[in-house]
DNA sequence: ACATTGACCTGAGAGC
DNA sequence: TGCTCTCAGGTCAATG
């Protein structure tokens, strides 16, 4: 589930539901998810705290402490949210819970463990250390700065979309959309794409991006000409008709229209 | 530099 | 009902 416009919407979540209260207790049932940090040395740098503020960077979210540091959420294949104060409402698979001064908490929760939670001083330094390539819905991600992402990516256009070193934020569900909606097959050369085909590719990175934050942000369907839902071998394309065919790219399922996205 | 494969983990759903 | 198989939206390391 959680690539980019997941997690931006698990940002507004935690925004809305976990600002200025303060922690009184950390609950780690996972220890081995913590990446920067020590289960004690977790919960002795949260107890007390609030957080204050929220930041996102391709599928990392970032919780800011008024110690001024962060905690850092990464969210795997199966991560999520969960605020609640129902114990009922707890999920069933929590890996860290937070509770705070009214009694509510907040669960990560995270069936497959392969997310991870982590805590850093500076959020520049951890995405520089991680070598993360830019933030495709970051305001000043324009076209330029889009062409020096890919540099000479000599990839195919869907592992290129993927890499998070170069863009981050695309995950296998996106780049599918990206690639469907620009009509390329996701195997094709990057580089064979000319500049007016580059151009879109970004306008598309972008528009299905922030089309599919508001998707899920207001819960409705994805628009009529989108492929994701339509992700079932057999399931015809909503542009052509044409039969929907699974195909794997490195290893990765991927959909295709074979009509509209020609090899 | 890139593609492929398997590993990390666990569970849901399909088919028998 | 229960078993087995396949698949899952992420990433890393090893191999060719």
């Amino acid at each position: 589930m959680p690539e980019l416009p997941d997690v931006e919407n698990f940002k507004r979540y935690f925004s809305e539901h976990t600002l200025h209260q303060k922690i009184t207790a950390v609950e780690i049932d996972e220890p081995d998810l913590l990446e920067e940090i020590s289960a004690g040395q977790l919960k002795e740098r949260l107890v007390g705290q609030k957080f204050v503020t929220t930041y996102r960077h391709g599928k990392h979210l970032f919780a800011g402490l008024n110690s001024q540091d962060w905690l850092r959420f990464h969210f795997g294949m199966t991560g999520f949210l969960k605020y609640f104060d129902n114990l009922g409402q707890r999920p069933d698979h929590v890996r860290l819970e937070l509770q705070f001064e009214n009694e509510s908490r907040l669960a990560f929760d995270c069936q497959r463990k392969l997310g991870e939670i982590g805590y850093v001083a500076k959020v520049e330094t951890f995405l520089e250390e991680n070598d993360l390539g830019p933030d495709v819905l970051a305001e000043d991600f324009d076209y330029p700065a889009f062409e020096t992402a890919l540099g000479d990516s000599r990839a195919m256009l869907k592992n290129t979309l993927m890499d998070q070193s170069r863009l981050a934020g695309i995950g296998n569900i996106y780049a599918d959309e990206i690639t469907f909606q620009t009509n390329h097959h996701p195997k094709k050369k990057t580089r064979q794409l000319d500049e007016t085909q580059l151009r879109e590719l970004h306008a598309a990175a972008r528009g299905v991006l922030q089309t599919a934050v508001r998707c899920l942000a207001e819960n409705q369907g994805f628009p009529g000409d989108y492929i994701i839902p339509h992700r079932d071998e057999g399931a015809s394309c909503p542009r052509c008709q044409a039969e929907i065919e699974r195909i794997e790219v490195s290893g990765r399922g991927t959909y295709i229209c074979p009509e509209c996205q020609e090899e």
